[in-house]
DNA sequence: TGTCGACAAATTATAGATAAAATAGCGAAT
DNA sequence: ATTCGCTATTTTATCTATAATTTGTCGACA
């Protein structure tokens, strides 16, 4: 097979969560399993599977005996989102303070860098979560940066339903006063930072 | 049938589920889809997908080509799903306190004295968080009351664990506390109260 | 005696097929 | 004309069967 050491099921599920991200598939469609399945050349319980793990991510909900839908968002979940991001992402900055060393905050800038020069909304995007990646990972809690993974995707979603023709590469000030406040060993200014900068993605209005 | 609106999937992911939280279950143990099968007389493949929302919830882990174990969990995992905690339930309490009702309270305080009454680790489990989602609920955050309730589950394995023979029932102090300050309107109080309660579940020496 | 290799058994993952349930469309009756 | 009920089609959920991968054991050779 060619089948790469990963599961079908996970191909899939990758797949129509990169779609629903990036908005092609609408908000409430239904999400018919024969039809996925025949798409990528599979039969449907692998196809189930998938619709598990987006249920779990928060991408689809699933509804018992009437099948799957992508899940919708309201601008109360976009500041829920914004709210469980903020409050997890500084829990995790706070514990990645210590471990934090000048080779990851040089990439970091690095990586910063990069981001201001994407043309699109898309890479932008790209660098922006491997930038809090890259600062929230050495706090060695893999449940917690699961969660603010799942977070970030969800905020993804919103990012690009909306802004897509008129963004602009934002100069990203937040991320650098992160990163000056990191360098100053000054991890409380950067948390503060951070729980404003995550607020509400993309909105370069409430800066 | 016998199914009452429920797929047997989410029937079979709630059963495995209790087992793994009470510790019947032994973290590292290999589930054989099969064998869960022929248990449940259903066939592998409602299996499979209760196997998947285990995984979600952190309570087994699957690895691509050599089946699902049931998670086990360390200390530092303790550590980590009780800062989540406090972080999230926290959040959760700031934005339920506006729409927090007298007979919310009232009942709240109930819950509380049931739970004091309680005999054994599971019945007093219950109504903690039977409280819990009380005093939260309010706060119309379905994704961070999800999150928070998976959580808790994690906690409840752990509180399950180890404490089993030498378990009092608590006089459940702080959750008192939570409840005078809310009455009193003091929102930010019962947070940080709530903060301390939730950080390590069960180890009243710390207190 | 230790290690390498191959074979066999067990188990997971996927595919194809079947049955149950819900929705939609159509018809008749009021 | 509208509403209620029935039938048919679509779709989900489950079951049985097949294929592929892994693990454990046995034997041979160095």
């Amino acid at each position: 097979m060619t089948s790469k050491d990963e599961t079908i099921a996970a191909r899939i599920s990758r797949a129509l969560a990169e779609r629903i991200i990036a908005g092609t598939i609408a908000p409430g469609t239904r999400l018919r399993q024969d039809h996925v399945a025949a798409e990528f050349g599979a039969s449907h319980v692998p196809v189930r599977e998938a619709f598990r793990r987006l249920e779990a991510q928060g991408l689809a909900i699933s509804e018992p005996r009437r099948g799957v839908r992508v899940a919708g968002f309201s601008l109360d979940e976009i500041r829920e989102v914004a709210e469980m991001r903020a409050a997890l992402e500084v829990l995790a900055l706070r514990n990645a303070v210590p471990h934090l060393t000048k080779a990851v905050l040089d990439e970091a800038e690095e990586v910063n860098r990069a981001g201001e020069r994407a043309k699109d909304v898309e890479s932008w995007e790209d660098t922006n979560r491997t930038f809090h990646r890259l600062i929230l990972t050495p706090c060695g809690m893999p449940r917690l940066l699961k969660t603010i993974d799942d977070l970030h995707t969800a905020s993804a979603r919103f990012l690009f339903s909306g802004w897509r023709a008129e963004w602009e590469a934002p100069t990203d000030r937040d991320h650098k006063a992160i990163l000056a406040a990191l360098r100053a060993g000054d991890g409380e200014m950067a948390a503060s930072v951070l729980a404003r900068h995550v607020q509400w993605p993309g909105h370069k209005g409430r800066k």
